[in-house]
RNA sequence: GCUGCUGUAGCUCAGUGGUAGAGCGCACCCUUGGUAAGGGUGAGGUCGGGAGUUCAAUCCUCCCCAGCAGCACCA
């Protein structure tokens, strides 16, 4: 029999006859190895503890303790497990697919009933009924049409159509959790006894399309989460429930920022408290943008059929779009983006060379028809703000141009406390107009610009949009949430359809190129992350209301209308709470509020002329003149870039 | 848009085939109280909209609208 050479982590290497399995390795180390081991890692690859080895290798021999493996083979693992546990409690159900996703699991079956949230009680069971088996996994390999025909005969179609669409014509995994049989490419564990029995949870019940195709049947989808022991598992679950305390529907009504109406589902109604935020950021991004050399402008919000066919929008973008009826037989529609709007502008004048870069910024409100079920609070809507800007430059100043983009954008996410940034670029996609070699260009651009900058980035293949590709700015959030906010892209399309030009140098006309980019991405939207990130609790400069001055006796209240007057006059968004109520009830409902600083006077306080400070997350408080607070807040409620 | 669930007072939610309840909030009264809910009284509801079944519908059926979770889509 052939000799191979095993190279172990610590370097050693021996020899094992060809064909040996990582379980015979393992047993023959230590018993307690063979019982401890979960997988192997050979050649840098997941390897079953059954399948054979046939040449030469480095090996590792997995246990629990190897979180990635042991992660991917507890989650894999649970959903057979789920998948039989199903079928044994409803034999009629359909099996499709079930793998691994973050922090968890889940598995899509075909059944006439739906699962109820009771059924999962149920299932969580069986399965844990299951794993005290301790039922043998073993896996065979089996030739394509022996695996269709088992399908067939058991009456599985799903899995029929896909090994079917499985390219090529190799044999195929099929593995058995005791008498349960699935195709599975593996590895799994050794039985189903090693899958902690408390470290589990089925999740939710949801419908999921077979094979992510919205043509396709609706099929029912079970999520689980799955860890190593309780501990993680219970971690995690605190983490659910600490992401649900921060969602911003939920603080939005607290703070009394927004609210929605059924007659205009997905659009905003901006209460005073809001409606300062989102000012401030307005405020905040004109700074920016001024400073950098932008010019801002304002264009209609309804415009003629004739422009959108010109832009492409009308028969690329029709079925997000809103139309507005009237009286004459026009036909209008609402603009769902500003850039044939900034086109009318550059194209008003002739445009010299000397004019480029031309950066053309509004804040514009568009309107999007998304389908009904995208809709989520301010985060997904169909009236939104964008801070939005149209470069015009020439060919050569483009990657130029890039950079500056992406260097303000860096800048002024980290002024709202966002430091990680990652980036994704989305190239061509089918539904799409212009030239290939303009696509050439404008990917190849942002690539350079990219890479000058340092920044890593992933591609996202055919998801760019149909006038050119795109580069998206995900941020991370305080508890670890990816948003998509900012986006930048080139666009050779649109000065092509809309006959831009410049005159350059020699006097002939040139066609710039175009850059749309939008920082905060969506007002709206960028305000429900902020609310998300800070759980509320926004940062001084941006909370809409800042100081909320508390009276405990009412001899309190000339010098508390003294102390608000003196806030206001140094640009703090104060108010007065003189309510006939006692200090622990509006401390309560000002904590409720996000309120960030309370200051409470008493009759000390008016003596004095000092104020008792609370802020907002702490129970302690302190006491300060009333000349010092106010420097002190001032200071606070200056924005980043005026620092 | 698709699958499932939900819609009762401003908010959070009970409840019933015979036209409704709690807590909070709101109004008024008492209370002037030192850092996360002081006490009392009272006013609020075409029970999401429309049709049907029924002597009778907030409750049962159907259609529509909106919301929630996931999918699909996306800033």
């Amino acid at each position: 029999m052939a000799q191979i050479s095993l190279t172990f982590p610590d370097g050693n290497a021996r020899d094992y006859d060809a064909g040996i399995t990582p379980a015979d390795v393992a047993a023959e180390i230590s018993n307690s190895l063979r019982k401890k081991a979960i997988s192997a890692t050979v050649n840098g690859q997941h390897w079953d503890l059954q399948w054979p080895i046939e040449a030469d290798s480095s090996i590792a021999i997995n246990t629990m303790k190897d979180e990635e493996p042991a992660l991917e083979l507890i989650r894999h693992d649970l959903a057979h497990i789920m998948a039989r546990a199903v079928q044994e409690i409803w034999p009629d159900v359909q099996v499709t697919i079930g793998p691994v996703i973050k922090d968890g699991w889940y598995y899509d079956f075909d059944r006439a009933e739906p699962f109820v949230p009771e059924d999962l009680a149920l299932i969580e069971k069986k399965m844990k009924e299951i794993i005290n088996k301790r039922d043998e996994v073993r896996t065979e390999i089996w030739e394509r049409h022996r695996a269709i025909q088992y399908y067939r005969d058991r009456g599985e179609p799903y899995k029929v159509e896909l090994i079917e669409s499985i390219p090529g014509d190799e044999p195929l995994r099929m593995y058995w959790h005791g008498d349960w049989q699935d195709l599975c490419r593996g590895p799994h564990l050794q039985h189903t006894g090693q899958v902690p029995a408390d470290a589990f949870k089925l999740m939710s019940v949801a419908g999921a399309y077979w094979r992510g195709d919205s043509d396709r049947a609706m099929l029912q989808r079970i999520y689980g989460v799955a860890f190593r022991n309780k501990e993680d598992l219970r971690a995690h679950l605190n983490f659910l429930e600490e992401a649900a305390k921060r969602d911003h529907r939920k603080l939005g009504r607290e703070m009394n920022l927004f609210h929605f109406e059924e007659v205009a589902p997905g659009s905003v109604f901006w209460h005073p408290s809001g409606w300062r935020v989102f000012r401030n950021l307005i405020a905040y991004m004109r700074r920016r943008q001024e400073a950098a050399g932008y010019i801002e402008v304002n264009t209609p919000d309804i415009m003629d059929r004739t422009l959108w066919e010109t832009s492409g929008h009308w028969f690329n973008y029709m079925e997000n779009m809103f139309l507005a009826q009237t009286h004459d037989d026009r036909d209008y529609a609402l603009k769902p983006m500003n850039c044939p709007g900034h086109m009318m502008i550059y194209n008003h004048s002739l445009r010299s060379y000397r004019d480029l870069p031309m950066k053309i910024a509004e804040f514009g409100k568009v309107h999007r028809y998304e389908p009904s079920g995208a809709l989520h609070g301010l985060l997904r809507v169909r009236s939104f703000t964008q801070d939005d800007a149209h470069i015009y430059c020439t060919p050569e100043q483009l990657t130029d141009e890039c950079l500056k983009v992406n260097d303000l954008i860096l800048s002024i996410y980290r002024d709202f406390g966002f430091e990680d940034v990652h980036v994704k670029l989305s190239t061509r996609p089918d539904n799409r107009i212009g030239s290939d070699e303009s696509w050439d260009l404008s990917e190849g651009a942002l690539k350079t610009a990219l890479d000058r900058a340092g920044m890593s980035y992933t591609i996202f293949e055919g998801e760019g949009a149909f006038y050119g590709p795109k580069l998206e700015y995900v941020l991370r959030d305080a508890i670890g949430r990816d948003w998509q906010c900012g986006t930048l892209q080139v666009d050779y399309n649109l000065p092509e359809r809309f006959g831009s030009t410049y005159v350059d140098a020699s006097g002939e006309k040139q066609a710039p190129v175009m850059l749309h980019r939008a920082l905060f991405g969506s007002l709206e939207r960028f305000i429900g992350i902020l609310i998300e990130n800070w759980e509320g609790k926004l940062p001084f400069w941006l909370a809409p209301r800042q100081v909320a001055v508390a009276t405990i006796v009412s001899e309190a209240d000339d010098y508390a209308a003294e102390v608000v007057a003196a806030l206001k006059a140094a640009g703090v968004q104060a108010e007065f709470d003189l309510r006939n109520e006692k200090i622990n009830y509006k401390v309560r409902e000002h904590s409720v509020g996000k309120v960030p600083v309370i200051l409470a006077l008493g009759a000390r306080e008016v003596d004095d002329k000092t104020v008792t400070v609370r802020r907002l997350g702490e129970n302690k408080t302190s006491v300060t003149s009333l000349d010092e607070i106010v420097a002190k807040l001032a200071k606070e409620a200056t924005p980043p870039d005026l620092l």
